[in-house]
DNA sequence: GCTTTTTATTCTATTTTAATTATATTTGCA
DNA sequence: TGCAAATATAATTAAAATAGAATAAAAAGC
């Protein structure tokens, strides 16, 4: 996949069973081996080895090895970078006039 | 696609062109009928227009139809339901995940 | 009416994604 | 040593996404 950041976070994140994954990751008190996590799915281990590596991939969760077993914890910091896009849109929630006034106007594009 | 809201709105914004159709939609004066957008872009109409409906399906962009020509433009309302769901990750990338790496730096400069 | 413009529709090919099964490797432990 | 646990890797399948070509249809303008 050779797309850039942004791309690879909200790709990982667009898909329904990897958010659930990340979220039981950000609330588990510790890091959970590979097993811990495929245990709270549906799906088979190798289905969700495959999503974490693509959770990893976008940065939002780190694998460590020890001994037989791989760690797994989320780090949401990432996601900052999906939110910073959104900053650009907020001004534009609510009325659509008054709004594209406001960006014609930080843009000094207009008059 | 029969998922939900939130995963469409994320599986629309996440390919990078359907973003660059969003933002350009979102920066024009007025609402634009197709052809005027797919000529800012490198793909083929019926490409563009195939994005322009999953926007729409994401409820990102409207389209109403003006005798042969269909217009759209932005609406970028529905990513509010994206920052929704940062807001709950916001938490674990403040104070306590920084006092976590502050003690881990630590650590390594007794050492 | 005829031509051009704008768009939809249908079809096809390619690529990507999601998930499983089967097999192999590594590590911990009795 | 030998077995069980944890995981990786490979091969495969199925579905979805991406993109374009060809064709059809509707509306605007002459």
């Amino acid at each position: 996949m050779q797309s850039n950041k942004i791309t690879k976070i909200l790709k990982a994140i667009a898909d329904p069973t990897r958010r659930d994954i990340f979220h039981a990751l950000v609330i588990a008190a510790s890091a959970l081996p590979i097993t811990e996590v495929s245990a709270q799915f549906e799906i088979s281990r190798q289905g969700v080895t495959k999503h974490l590596k693509t959770l990893e991939n976008a940065g939002l969760v780190e694998i460590t090895t020890q001994g037989r077993e791989r760690f797994c914890s989320a780090d949401p910091k990432p996601l900052k970078a999906v939110q910073k896009w959104l900053q650009f849109y907020e001004q534009f929630w609510g009325d659509a006039l008054s709004n594209l006034e406001n960006f014609l106007d930080n843009k000094n594009i207009k008059e």
